[in-house]
RNA sequence: GCCGAAGUGGCGGAAUGGCAGACGCGGCCGACUCAAAAUCGGUUGGGGCAACCCGUGUGGGUUCGACUCCCACCUUCGGUACCA
């Protein structure tokens, strides 16, 4: 049977789903979010966490970037900044097309669903999103400007066409992206992947890499900077000229007779040129079919075949054998005067340095396994330290005196490599140089749903960008986009054809569309000014707002999002449309969520955890608290669904102390002590938020609501300190839970809205405390903890130690030979 | 292989030169209940009756004092993959 009572305790029990969904729609009702572009008296913060892919459901991964992100955005709030914080969908991508083939739905259609389903689970997240500014990257408003950017960038000569090689699924009939091949295989059908070289569009990312390299200022964590540097991949050497040996006059047919004269190479170590017995050219390079001799040419084609088929699956393997074959040709080291046979192997690549490479065999561990196994000559010109002439055992790639190279002789190896690049450009035959691991952006892909490539050639004039005034270029819907083994767009007569911008005639329109990392390489700066048609952005709005304060997101994005958004930002720069030279001045990466067991949540582990269910079982508030207090953020870790429960008890016993406190009378005892509390707990809550420490913030929180039980248990507590407390704790609760906090903070006679109250000062001299408990060790052992004043002198201190029983027996008989006091801390007698 | 991050109770973690294990989960004991769940209170690193001893991946070092700093090694995770 159930009383009266029982049944008004009962109604007033925490009820999170309902005062969250009350609160959420007041809070957009009366647009509590919506963040003007200035504001009096405030200064404006960007605060941006990275926009979701649009998958269709909301993972807990995204409720883990997120709901921290929106904790300092609000906190920041609080602390008198106008924040923006807004939210959008990247939209463009392969998976739509997925989908599309396996449920027959459009890829439109697709995603404009997940988008509806999407903004939905994210407004469950309480979330201080300015949704008035919300992006979507597939729509024509924005992708007209995506477009736009690839004029500029086209204009700018940044954007560039040339062949490239792609990967092929010969069963599919299509392209892949790198992360649609598994192992060297397809990721769908499973068959062998091969390089198929086709026309491509790419930007001059290369044109940037010194400038990006240089992020040592950015306040980013160090090891995202260190990948990136690492990405770039300067590396400064020397290149290298060889002139070319010209077959003999009566050359026996397939040399032709317009050979180059010369072939280069890039090197690090100019230092061992005189040691060079032979070159490689990477199978792709041009000069190979030119140079090889008919009899060695049915080898050397053989193995460009293979080499053309085999290698994504083979270089998997690391250590394979070096192999290669001679072409027939040799060229001639100009410092020496050698002839040194051209030989091709797939271990020098293309797409690096020259495509060639100098084969130093006692100096470079891969030079000297080809070199021993094709016998070619192992001369030494680096005598290591001690050496004594026998020939080396494996390359000597360190430091020595240089030996065998003439006027060089003598010379220590780290000075050589300044002096020989330096005479080598003095005789014309290379010189000093730099080179980037990074490669130019590949932007083209052949593919449906994404930007069209704003692009059309003509047959009198060429290559012609689409006008501005006539983006977007719209991406037809009713399109084949079956894979076929061509873009999708080039089979739509309607969308190809076209006229010249320039003179009228019969056109054809760019059929491949952009990469979708395009489009998220300029969200940030639209935001600012989501809805202009007229430009990408504002100048006013991009002064009110650029670049990002304070960037949030998954650090899987370091090398590619990351680094293309810097150099777009930096385009943005030179086209004067943005402050500054960097996108964000402050990043942080936060760690990624795992399932139960610890591993990577998937469907067909089993293991995904959904968060609707956890914001449904749990609430909102209690959700985003423990994605925050099971870790440090930039740790992640597994989501344990059965630890969640101590968060949600938390929040009950917060509830319980407002709703139902003990009996406050006026100067009760412990009153000083609760206030110490609550101002201690406050100034720690804050420092925590803005070190990201939300782990720890909450756990404060927790003590705090600990010791406001305990007093519950005692039945009374001191009426103003008890009230302050509340007042703190609603205040403190704002940014992690803010609905728990908003309906507290009205149910304590406080006015609508606590997200727009002040971050409360603490009062340091309520911190300090009378008397503190002191370790006491001797030897470094501890031995008693005594309470006392916390102005306490070292003599005090060593007075009340020697006074403690625990102590003196171990001290008795010894002399004590130092003294070692922290105050409020320890003291540590030495003795002997 | 190279680069980076991390190893602390049964579990997630706290403490970045000063009392190891805050806070939370789980466990155990108790209250409420016919009972269970929920809730609330107590307790909980290991060993020992206790004094005390042991304990932060392993081995060494620096220091009055080391999870924390230094050297070597092991393991796990992430990035990268012949970059000349």
């Amino acid at each position: 049977m159930t009383t009266d009572a029982d049944r008004a305790a009962a109604e007033d029990r925490y009820q999170p789903r309902a005062i969250e969904r009350a609160w959420q729609a007041r809070w957009e009702q009366e647009a509590l979010y919506r963040t003007p572009d200035a504001v009096e008296g405030k200064q404006n913060r960007y605060h941006l966490t990275m926009f979701p892919y649009t998958s269709g459901d909301l993972h807990v991964g995204h409720w883990f970037a997120m709901a921290p992100s929106d904790t300092l955005a609000r906190y920041f709030r609080m602390r008198g900044h106008n924040v923006l914080f807004p939210m959008g969908f990247d939209a463009f991508g392969l998976p739509a097309e997925n989908a599309a083939l396996k449920g027959g739905v459009h890829p439109r259609d697709w995603t404009n669903a997940n988008i509806e389903r999407m903004r939905g689970q994210l407004k469950s997240m309480g979330a201080t999103f300015d949704w008035s500014r919300e992006v979507n990257t597939s729509a024509p408003e924005y992708y007209k400007w995506t477009q736009w950017w690839f004029v500029q960038l086209f204009k700018q000569g940044l954007a560039y066409r040339k062949h490239a090689a792609a990967n092929w699924c010969p069963v599919d009939n299509t392209t892949l992206a790198n992360e649609q091949v598994i192992d060297g295989c397809c990721e769908r059908c499973g068959a062998v992947v091969e390089q198929r070289a086709m026309e491509q569009w790419f930007f001059r990312i290369t044109r940037y890499a010194e400038e990006l390299l240089h992020n040592e200022d950015l306040d980013w964590p160090e090891h995202v900077k260190l990948m990136q540097r690492n990405w770039i991949g300067r590396s400064e050497g020397a290149e290298v000229a060889f002139a070319l040996e010209q077959p003999a006059a009566d050359g026996a047919g397939g040399v032709t007779d317009t050979l180059p004269s010369e072939v280069r190479v890039f090197t690090t170590r100019p230092d061992t040129l005189y040691g060079v017995t032979f070159m490689v050219l990477a199978p792709e390079h041009p000069l190979v079919a030119a140079i090889t001799t008919p009899e060695h040419r049915p080898a050397v084609e053989a193995y460009r075949d293979q080499a053309a088929h085999a290698t994504e699956i083979e270089r998997l393997s690391t250590e394979r054998e070096k192999v290669g074959v001679f072409t027939g040709a040799y060229c001639v080291n100009h410092l020496t005067g050698e002839r040194v046979p051209i030989w091709i192997a797939d271990y020098v690549l293309a797409s690096y340095g020259t495509g060639a490479v100098m084969g130093v065999p006692a100096h470079d561990e891969r030079d000297f396994v080809f070199a021993q196994k094709y016998g070619l000559p192992i001369p030494v010109v680096i005598a290591p330290p001690d050496w004594t002439g026998q020939p080396l055992e494996a390359a000597w790639i360190g430091p020595g005196t240089l030996v065998a190279s003439q006027r060089f002789d003598g010379m220590p190896s780290t000075e050589a490599k300044g002096a020989i690049a330096a005479y080598l450009a003095q005789q014309g035959w290379g010189g000093p140089t730099v080179q980037y691991r990074l490669r130019d952006w590949l932007i083209s892909r052949q593919r449906y749903w994404g930007a069209p490539i704003p692009m059309i050639t003509c047959p009198d004039c060429g290559l012609v960008p689409v006008p501005e005034d006539q983006l977007p270029v719209v991406l037809p819907y009713d399109v084949e986009f079956r894979p076929t083994g061509q873009s999708p767009l080039s089979l739509s007569e309607a969308f190809v054809n076209t006229s010249c911008p320039q003179c009228g005639k019969p056109a054809k329109r760019e059929t491949d569309t952009m990469d979708t990392f395009m489009c998220s390489s300029w969200y940030f700066m639209r935001y600012p000014d989501a809805h202009n048609e007229a430009q990408p952005f504002g100048s006013a709005a991009a002064e009110a707002w650029l670049p990002v304060d304070q960037y949030t997101g998954g650090s899987e994005h370091a090398t590619m999002h990351l680094l293309y958004a810097r150099f777009f930002y930096k385009v943005a720069r030179d086209l004067g449309l943005v402050p500054g030279d960097e996108p964000f001045t402050r990043y942080f990466a936060q760690g990624q969520i795992l399932g139960p067991d610890g591993r990577r949540m998937s469907k067909s582990r089993g293991n995904v955890v959904a968060p609707d269910d956890q914001v449904e079982k749990w609430g909102a508030d209690c959700f985003r608290a423990y994605l925050m207090f099971l870790g440090p953020w930039d740790q992640g870790g597994p989501y344990d669904v059965d630890s969640i429960v101590g968060v949600s008890r938390w929040l009950n016993r917060v509830w319980n102390a407002v709703t139902d406190p003990p009996a406050l009378v006026d100067d009760a005892a412990g009153g000083r002590e609760l206030r110490r509390l609550a101002h201690a707990t406050l100034a720690k809550v804050g420092d925590d938020l803005e070190g990201k420490r939300f782990n720890t913030a909450i756990a404060a929180m927790m003590e705090l609501t600990n010791a406001m039980q305990r007093l519950r248990d005692e039945g009374q507590a001191d009426a103003a300190a008890w009230r302050e407390t509340v007042g703190l704790l609603a205040l403190m609760l704002a940014p992690p839970c803010p609905h728990i906090a908003e309906e507290l903070w009205a149910r304590t006679g406080h006015g609508y809205s606590v997200h727009q109250q002040a971050w409360p000062q603490h009062d340091p001299a309520l911190i300090v405390r009378d008397t503190v408990e002191v370790a006491v060790q001797v030897n470094g052992r501890l031995r008693d903890r005594i309470s006392i004043a916390t102005t306490a002198t070292e003599a005090a201190a060593r007075a009340a130690a020697e006074a403690s029983p625990r102590v003196a027996e171990h001290l008795t008989g010894k002399e004590i030979v130092r003294v070692v006091y922290v105050p409020e801390r320890l003291l540590n007698l030495v003795v002997r």
